[in-house]
DNA sequence: GGATTTATCGTCACCTTGACAATAACTCGG
DNA sequence: CCGAGTTATTGTCAAGGTGACGATAAATCC
C-alpha cells in the first residue's frame, strides 16, 4: 500500500493527474521620468544566467496565487507590502517555456507608484527598473517567454486605463491631473491634450475627488490635488472597480 | 540517489518547487431560444457527485492549456473540434477549491454557436445546455468554485461584446443583424433598439460583410445575410481580434 | 387581400470629443 | 519689483456618435 495523500484524485478508471511545478511571475509597471518602467531582475542562476527576467518563482505548498506573487515581489525587491494594484494576467505553458521541463506560470500585473527597489540585500538577484520601451525595441532581451508575457501585460495595462480608474494606481495617494495625464501618456505612448484630458478626468463622475489642497513650489500655476474617489477605490483587495463610462479611449492612429 | 527528472529545478540553495495537479475548466456559452446557455455536466463521481459542474479535467503530461481545454470539451460533448472562440479566462486556486486537496485550475471561455451535445456515449458524465440565468439565480448550484468562475466568465463575455467582434462567434458563418442582436440581448440581458443596433453593426468599418444573400421563409421581411469581415475574423487561432472602435457599449442602467 | 411581422432607412436632439483660444497663477532671472 | 516663461484651468465650436422614435419595405399568415 503506497502512501499517497492524493489518492482521492484517482477514483475508478481515472488516471492520476499529472503534477506540474507552478510558478508566478510579476510584470511590475511604474511611471517615472515620463516613461513606463518595468521591474526586472538579473538572473544569477541557470537557465538564462545573466539574462534579465520578470521577478517570480515557484508557488509554495499552502500558498495561493496572489499570495505567492506578493511574496516573490517582496523577496526580490525588499518592499514590505504590495504597493499598488495587483491582478492576475494569465497563465502560460506548461510546455516549451522552460528548458528544464514543463512549468506552468501564472503571470500577474502590478500597477504601482514608483517604489524604491533594494537590489542589494536580496541574495539571489538584482532588481531594477528598466524602460519598457527598451524591451520592446529588442535592446533588452528577457529570459524564458517573458517578452511575450510583457507584451500581453502592456496591452492589458493600456486597455485598463481606458475603462478603469487604475491609471491612478501609478500615482500616490494624492496627485494632480497632470501627473495622471503623464501616466496615460507613458503607458499609451502618446501625447494627450492637457485641456481635454483635464475636462474628462475631472468631469467623470466617481473618478476623482478634489482634496482641496494644491501643489506648491513647482514651476507654473499651482495644481489642485486629487485623490481617487471612493467609488473608484479598490475595495479591500477584491474586485477591480467600476467603469469609466464612457471610456477614455486612447487615440487609435 | 533518487531518480528525479526535475533535478534541474533544484540548484544550490533553492527549494524544490511544489507540484500541483493542474486542471482546465471550460465555460462554454451559447445562445438559443433567446437566452444565454451554459454547458454543464452532471458529476457521476465524488466529490460533488450528482452536482452540476463545468466540463473540465486534469492537464495531461505533454499538453498545453488550450490543448487540454479542447480535449476535455471534445471528450465530454462528443464534438470533433472546438466549435467557436476559445480563450483563457483565468486561473483559480490552488487552495480551498477542491476537498481532495490543492488543485490549480485554469478556466477557459468558449463562445460558440449552439452545437449538439452528445450526452450519451461519454462514459463519465452527462453534458447539456442550461440557462445561465438559472445558475445566477441560485436555482442551479455548481460544484467546486464553479459559480465564481461562471460569474467571471459572464462578465468577460459581456465586456468582450462591447469592444470585440466576438459576438459573431455565437452565430454561424452567416447570420442576420437580428440574430447578432439577439446574441447581444441574451448576453447582456437587455433589449436593444433594432434600428440603432442595425446602424451600429452595419456602420462599423471592418465588422460585418454583406454576403449578398438573404433569408427566406421566415416571418416578416427577408433579412440580409452577413458574415464576419476578414479584418475581424480570428487569424488561425492566435490573437483575439482588433477593436470595435468606438465600442458598442451595453446600457448601464 | 388585409393584417401582421420583421427589416431597413431617416430624422432629430443631445452628448462627447478633438482642436484650439483665452486666462489664471505661480516661478524665475534680472 | 517686473516682465518672461511655465503650467493649470476654463471656455468655445464644429464634427461625430447615440438614443428615441417615425416611416417605409417586403415578406408571411389568415
Amino acid at each position: 500500500m503506497t502512501i499517497n495523500p492524493y489518492d482521492g484524485f484517482m477514483p475508478e478508471s481515472h488516471p492520476a493527474p499529472a503534477r506540474f511545478p507552478v510558478a508566478v511571475d510579476v510584470v511590475a509597471l511604474t511611471v517615472f521620468d515620463g516613461a513606463l518602467k518595468i521591474l526586472l531582475i538579473t538572473r544569477l542562476i541557470e537557465p538564462f544566467r545573466g539574462r534579465l527576467a520578470l521577478p517570480g518563482g515557484f508557488v509554495l505548498p499552502g500558498e495561493d496565487l496572489v499570495t505567492a506573487a506578493g511574496r516573490e515581489l517582496a523577496e526580490e525587491t525588499g518592499v514590505g507590502q504590495v504597493p499598488g494594484h495587483l491582478e492576475q494576467l494569465g497563465s502560460y505553458g506548461p510546455r516549451g517555456r522552460d528548458p528544464r521541463g514543463d512549468v506552468l506560470t501564472v503571470a500577474h500585473l502590478l500597477l504601482a507608484p514608483n517604489f524604491p527597489v533594494l537590489s542589494a540585500g536580496s541574495d539571489a538577484e538584482h532588481a531594477a527598473w528598466y524602460p519598457a520601451g527598451q524591451v520592446l525595441d529588442g535592446e533588452l532581451q528577457l529570459a524564458f517567454d517573458h517578452e511575450r508575457i510583457l507584451g500581453d501585460a502592456l496591452e492589458r495595462a493600456k486597455s485598463k486605463l481606458e475603462y478603469s480608474p487604475l491609471g491612478a494606481a501609478f500615482c500616490g495617494d494624492e496627485f494632480t491631473v497632470a501627473q495622471l495625464r503623464a501616466v496615460y501618456e507613458a503607458v499609451w505612448g502618446t501625447r494627450l491634450d492637457p485641456r481635454n484630458f483635464h475636462r474628462k478626468a475631472t468631469g467623470t463622475p466617481g473618478f476623482l475627488e478634489d482634496t482641496g489642497r494644491m501643489t506648491t513650489g513647482d514651476a507654473g500655476r499651482p495644481a489642485a490635488l486629487f485623490r481617487l474617489a471612493g467609488a473608484a477605490r479598490p475595495a479591500a483587495g477584491q474586485p477591480a472597480r467600476a467603469v469609466l463610462n464612457p471610456p477614455l479611449m486612447r487615440p487609435r492612429d
